[in-house]
DNA sequence: TCGCCAATGACACCGGTTTCCAAAAACTAG
DNA sequence: CTAGTTTTTGGAAACCGGTGTCATTGGCGA
């Protein structure tokens, strides 16, 4: 055995050679502060789209390490004759990089098209790099477009989206999204509405350190970052419209009012048309559960008032279409007869016949914008809070009462 | 011989202190072959949904590391009194640990919420575990179902889905779809429709060593899992349905034939109305987009042909709301003096007025199954091979001809 | 010449897994 | 019943691919 190195030193703080430093240690540690994390992508996009990931062996001992043909720091910091710290530091944006030496890693990164370890990174930096998206809304439409607008904001960030639905009618909904923030480390969390308007949840995300985007609701507290629609302001437009239009025998069928969007556009609606001279009693409002059956049974309710209305408000496109129903089966002809106007813009506002009018969100607006907020570096919080606008889109289910 | 194991030990070659041993080099390296790795979720489902993450200090000097208030796999061994590499076989699921001690160690996991860090383990075992889906579908609906399918399969597995939409009639998508699944490690891609009949896209995916699961179209390959609809058989239902009403003059809408989908459904519904003795000239036979705007100008062109047809089968509900418009615009009373059959069963399907007969794909369980199937060891592959039966779903838009 | 700053490097560490090895337990044979 | 062999079990240390901390170096003005 005289061969054995006695290696032991397992973790040992064995500062040989160079033993003697660690003199000033009263120096300001200068933290390195550094800008969000990016990809090789964010850095600089390929010159061509075709470059492949051939190594090529410029020092001689080596190859893209291992088999997985995926270029490691090390290779380039290999290649660059340079510590795989100082590559780390080029990777993150930091400013204490020389520009020459930045410039050679950059295209070493390049030219190998390496990208950094997600996992590798995450691990290091106890976080990962993965928005996560929370919903539960029945409305398939609604949810791609956020997500598709989410992913806007996140590609070539080097993030990706995580989905996750839920049912926030059970009870244990909200553990399971905390043991999804908490075991995946997630860079944030978007909330969409339902979900979104569930100060339980909230709270619990706050508590665990989670930052999170809430889409949709009002405000329930100041520290998140909020996207809002003023939704009042659309059911106010379509007020507006329909009182021009000359309508005087109005009816409304709201959503549940728990839903706060429900309550925003309803009351909207109503205090204009009042404003402006339009009484609506309260027969004349229905409140139904946001989908088709309940639009349906709704307004066969209110299509029997004496004198029966000559315009409904439906506080969205699912209800409105179950208005048609109803008007095709008691022979009411839309819009002669009858003008309709829904809430949303969902695909079937234009399929209907005659096309719906309507009031569009801007939701892929809104996911672009939430993950934006939650890539940002949270010190530098410029404004947390948006607000988009909605918009009247007048098609063929409105005109004049006859 | 006796001393040399020669067996090269790959870095460091140090066989000191007990020289003597490997005699027999022989036997097979036993090298604890495991299961697919799994979270405390799925060892069992908490007894409680409430228990707090509360660390009991049995030992005196401990307390959950660092203020994440996440337990580690070391703070479990701890209070296990073993080592963490026996922790970290239970949670593999290593046949080679003690039944005692297994059971210990579970009730330590699930005692103090234990979840072992993806990222971690994702960097040791080189692979996240993470299953990526993508898209290039303007169904909304349809990305929904097959995603909320997919994550059925996924919960409690202690993988997530990542969402990735693309545009593949872009000439890079598939750089996109290579960099998704090679930087983030992937366990395994699920392609949704449009994107599943990508032959390059598959090569591209089999060449970097991906797993992945296809969904709807016909196979390419046969290394492959595949989920595939008879849509076929499905279209034929609809033909004899509509033969059995008495229908003698049908239309058929089909879709861009570049799409499989669309040749199984018009080719399955024409020849199986022509054995049955109906025939379809050329001219009752018109190409669409699949878009509600070419199901509207395809119908009007079919429903000015003379003798006009009593029945319009469209390969898709988009489409067959367009012909609803064109219908009303002419007319023309559904069902009485047409009937319209769709496909997909899309939400609009039972808002339109009157209802629309279809036929349902269960898109859902198809999303579960391609997730099922990437989540069970390559190695015991059963079949990966499963086809669904679409079935016909007979609503108010048919009625014998008059 | 000293002190300071910009730029860089050495090394431990993130939380798991694997390799290698030794000790303990179980099982043989004499 | 003892010794030798095999099978389980479990610990120490390396490793996965990055980042944090701190020390070191070279250049520059005072």
């Amino acid at each position: 055995m005289s061969t054995g190195p006695s290696r032991k030193t397992p973790r040992s703080n064995r500062k040989d050679a160079n033993g003697r430093g660690a003199a000033r240690s009263g120096a300001t540690p200068k933290r390195e502060v550094i800008k969000p994390p990016v990809t090789s992508k964010a850095i600089a996009s390929k010159p061509s789209a075709s470059t492949p990931v051939v190594a090529k062996p410029v020092v001689a001992k080596w190859k893209p390490s291992g088999s997985s043909g995926q270029a490691t720091i090390n290779d380039i910091a290999r290649l660059a004759g340079i510590s795989k710290k100082t590559v780390s530091r080029v990777i993150n944006r930091s400013p204490l990089v020389r520009q020459d030496t930045r410039e050679k890693v950059e295209a070493l990164i390049r030219k190998h098209d390496y990208a950094p370890d997600p996992m590798a990174r995450g691990l290091a930096f106890r976080k990962s790099f993965l928005i996560g998206m929370v919903y539960d809304n029945p409305n398939a439409e609604y949810v791609v477009n956020m997500q598709n607008g989410a992913l806007d904001s996140l590609r070539g960030s080097g993030f990706e989206l995580v989905v996750h639905p839920c049912d926030s009618r059970s009870a244990d909904y909200i553990d399971g999204v905390r043991a999804f923030a908490v075991q995946q480390r997630l860079h944030g969390l978007i909330l969409v509405p339902r979900v979104s308007e569930d100060q339980a949840l909230v709270d619990v995300l706050r508590d665990i350190g989670c930052r999170y985007a809430r889409i949709g609701a009002i405000e329930l507290d100041d520290a998140a970052h909020m996207i809002t629609t003023n939704d009042r302001e659309g059911a106010v437009e379509v007020a507006k419209y329909l009182e021009s239009l000359g309508h005087r025998h109005v009816g409304l069928i709201t959503g549940p009012q728990r839903y706060l969007s429900a309550r925003e556009r309803g009351g909207g609606f109503l205090e204009t048309l009042r404003k402006r001279g339009v009484r609506v009693p309260d027969r004349y409002v229905a409140e139904g559960g946001y989908t088709f059956e309940s639009g349906v049974a709704c307004a066969e309710r209110l299509l029997a008032l004496d004198p029966r209305p000559t315009a409904i408000f439906t506080l969205n496109d699912e209800m409105a279409a179950g208005v048609y129903k109803a008007a095709y089966r008691l022979g009411i002809r839309i819009p002669e007869q009858l003008s309709v106007v829904g809430f949303d813009d969902s695909p079937i506002a234009s399929r209907l016949w005659p096309s719906l009018t309507t009031v569009r969100l801007p939701i892929r607006d809104m996911g672009l914008r939430a993950a934006a907020l939650l890539l940002q570096d949270p010190s530098t919080a410029s404004h947390n809070k948006v607000m988009f606008m909605p918009h009247l889109v007048a098609r063929e289910s409105c005109q004049p009462p006859r």
